[in-house]
DNA sequence: ATACTATTCTTTACCGCTACAGTCAATTCA
DNA sequence: TGAATTGACTGTAGCGGTAAAGAATAGTAT
């Protein structure tokens, strides 16, 4: 390894102290013309580049913001992760990617792994509640700053947090299909978080709303993953008098029941039309194109960083904030959509 | 901000040494039992967390990888970093994640700004060659570790490579549809990267093998996003006696491709064929489900992580190494496919 | 009893950088 | 002319940790 090139070094090839170096480049007022261009000529020269690492253990900060999703590899949090992106670039901040699997052991790990990296804060979607609260409402004592993104289960947690209206995505999903004409219209679950669950309240009040009767059977349990919506649509599928018409809970779990259904010889959206929710990339170039409930997840990104910025920045707001972005019908082909 | 509980503190309130604390936590040898067990009690006790940019400090290694993709809307890289977080956070690596917008200024940055932040080792996707070869080839003596995945630019920069065989890639996606008995086969060029050039390669190479003939306008620039596959597709949909197939050199280009073909009222495959490249999550649920050529990002991330973690380990290996992922054709509608 | 060797700690130095409190000469002020 | 001010720099300490070498106590060999 070549020698790295360090303050002390141009210090000691100029013949000046290490802290008028350092006063150069952080621009500080108290130094002179000719031995400010000295300097810089010098950090030219040798190509320095600053230690973050040590700069990072002097200010007690490290421009750094954790991010811990529960998967990568479907696009929902990944787009989300872009918006972060941008804006964190852009204020010189970095981002260190976690994924916890959805799992909340892993999910503790990966935040206790950031806190001892010392990030200034963390964007969290969080795993299904219970274990980590503990550790979330430390957080803010140990100075890091939290925001919560997507899913809203760990109330007890004071933080700044991005959400959807997920009651509203819901009702609008189901008032959708109620306008298409659909009669026995089903709901496929998500996993048990609150935010999945306000979906399927969202499913419920809609009914309610229009007087529309739906069968306790109707609803089944089902989760986020493209796998849960297949098999969750195999047990629609086995009841007789057969639904017309399904909310899924998200995406990836809709295009796993609507391969459910033409497995089974159907056809969507003529015998059963499919409403999902988040908005995935390539979901308007499906083989049917899914009608989804959507909403802006690089916005989402972008507003969660600005609230962490914001947060973690020399004059934090003294309340927390919840920022909702608001969900929007979008209509294609798999409700019978525009053409029905 | 509440006290933060360092080795300090605890040797403080234990009466030992900084050191002793230290070893305790490190696994030395030379610490007592009685002493072991009384620190490792106010350990648990106060909840302490060592503090890993210290650490890094003086260790002179961070425990991070830096992460450099030029995209992070696309599946692809993406699918890849998924991987590479799999290995590096079972070894305890954290991943620090850029994106490069395809720019190479923004690249440059990056790495700078990686380079700073002291990672042990860079993943890197770049942009079209030119201008970072420099900085690439002098990564290595500053003790970074560098691993080139999926784009083969900068060839004088010795580093380990995780790559496919592009020209194997367009080789089977070209030859599959002269088994098609497709007559008039075109490409969609990618962009200028050598990456691209070998698919292209391999197109003219099956070609050439089986005795086709291809007219030149019939290979046309695009690029690997879907609006430029769309605006290629357009022109050759403009020459006059029509092509019946084409080689694009991405997914994302191939769906744009296709959506050209059906808005000019033509049908995929039976007008056109087409297979695209990458085997994007989700091609396969299009409305007319995509031929393409893939391979595992998920391994290609996971070779990624294993060369650059062997390499900045203990005993590097004294050659670069290149792993090449094999690319198989995956075929579905778009080409005619299996129905055809 | 004396020297030698472990065993178990402690002391000191340093990683690269910044904050804070000087120092020292050149002005400015009264 | 002497004191106070200003401008341009330097010295020291410390962020939280680890490595290397030294010290104190106990145990063993001679």
């Amino acid at each position: 390894m070549a020698v790295t090139t360090t303050m002390k070094r141009i210090a000691a090839e100029l013949g000046v102290s290490i802290t008028t170096v350092s006063k150069v480049l952080n621009n500080r007022e108290d130094i002179g013309h000719a031995t400010r261009a000295r300097v810089l000529a010098k950090v030219a020269e040798l190509g320095y580049q600053p230690n973050a690492v040590a700069r990072s253990l002097t200010l007690r900060r490290t421009r750094t913001l954790g991010v811990v999703i529960p998967d990568l590899m479907y696009s929902f949090f990944v787009e989300v992760v872009a918006g972060l992106e941008t804006i964190a670039s852009a204020r010189g901040y970095g981002l260190l990617l976690c994924s916890s699997n959805e799992n909340a052991a892993k999910e503790r790990a990966e935040i206790d792994l950031l806190r001892q990296r010392q990030v200034d804060g963390i964007v969290l979607a969080s795993v299904n509640a219970s274990g980590n609260t503990d550790l979330l409402k430390r957080l803010g004592s140990l100075g890091i700053g939290l925001v919560m993104i997507d899913r809203d289960d760990h109330p007890a947690v004071k933080c700044d947090r991005v959400l959807t209206d997920d009651l509203k995505a819901g009702r609008l999903a189901t008032t959708h299909l109620i306008g298409q004409g659909r009669k026995a219209i089903a709901h496929i679950l998500g996993p048990p978080i609150t935010h999945a669950k306000r979906r399927a309240d969202g499913y419920r009040a809609a009914l309610k709303e229009h007087g529309v009767r739906a069968r306790p059977e109707w609803i089944v349990r089902g989760g986020f993953m493209e796998a849960d919506g297949y098999g969750a649509m195999k047990k629609l599928l086995a009841l007789k008098p057969r639904v017309d018409a399904v909310f899924v809970a998200n995406d990836p779990a809709a295009i796993g029941a609507m391969k459910a259904i033409w497995e089974s010889g159907l056809r969507v959206p003529e015998d059963v039309a499919i409403v999902g929710a988040g908005d995935i990339a390539l979901g308007d170039l499906l083989r049917v194109p899914l009608t989804t409930v959507g909403w802006s997840r690089d916005e989402q990104g972008k507003q969660a960083a600005r609230l962490l910025l914001d947060r973690i920045g020399p004059e934090p707001s003294d309340s927390f904030r919840t920022v909702v972005i608001p969900p929007q019908l979008i209509i294609r082909r798999s409700s019978g959509g525009p053409a029905a």
